[in-house]
DNA sequence: TAAACATATGAATAAATGTTCATATGAAAG
DNA sequence: CTTTCATATGAACATTTATTCATATGTTTA
């Protein structure tokens, strides 16, 4: 999008009246701007985390592995609700399993997870 | 809670019958679970990155300081709702503030974020 | 002091999300 | 091969959440 064009467009769609947008600044960062779709991707992985029964569920398996019902009994919750939850984690590749006979191990699928959560942990002990 | 109070709640509740239960892990990390209440800030703090709109914020911020039209105009979104995640950032401490006149300039309040937002994206380019 | 303007905010609406309930799947044991 | 049992999943419901619209706030300039 040019200068222009981007005028022209905040004129047209009235958008924060624009008379005072920093055009420079605007510019400059437009031009170092990510893929939308790497931003949104983004978004949807910090999703995985910003739910308290996802955390716990990675809380604890960064303690040991764990089956589905270890999980519930932990966390005191259906085993349903912990299911979804871990198909969630599953699908975000946070989570790893391996099959046991009838029981379903979990654990975190790389030590990526526990560096974010202690990031997180910092943060919010300041 | 000891194992036998454990063990009747389970049987009470009938969570996920609880035959099978592995109750070494479980009492090993019950006796390691942080806090309810720090889990739960914690997923809050998560949840903040959990959003595009705010994501794309704080990418945008991560280049420079900016005011609440900028970034309206970076984003091609409203003024409002902008100005309302800059509130949610705002009060998660994500982001700080100055007064120049009638502009309120934006930035990031410290670089656990963009360690964060890094760690994030070095994730999903995996 | 009045007008102009950047930002903030409350209420309403639409969309997304988590849990529960009922049931399905698939492995093991009899 | 039928039953048992751990886990998975679909649908329904309740709750949360993001955006828009209208308007308020607070600063500057005429």
């Amino acid at each position: 999008m040019t200068k222009q064009e981007r005028i022209e467009r905040e004129v047209q769609e009235g958008v924060c009246e624009f008379m005072h947008v920093h055009e420079e600044i605007v510019e400059k960062v437009e031009k170092v701007m990510p893929d939308e779709q790497q931003l949104l991707d983004l978004s949807e992985f910090f999703k995985v985390f910003g739910d308290s029964t996802r955390i716990k569920i990675l809380y604890v398996l960064s303690q040991s592995e764990m089956c589905v019902c270890d999980i519930a009994s932990l966390l005191q919750m259906g085993q349903s609700a912990i299911s979804h939850q871990l198909r969630v984690l599953k699908q975000m590749q946070l989570v790893k399993f391996r099959r046991d006979g009838k029981t379903v191990f979990y654990s975190l699928s790389d030590n990526h997870i526990q560096t974010i959560l202690a990031q997180g942990m910092e943060h919010i002990c300041e």
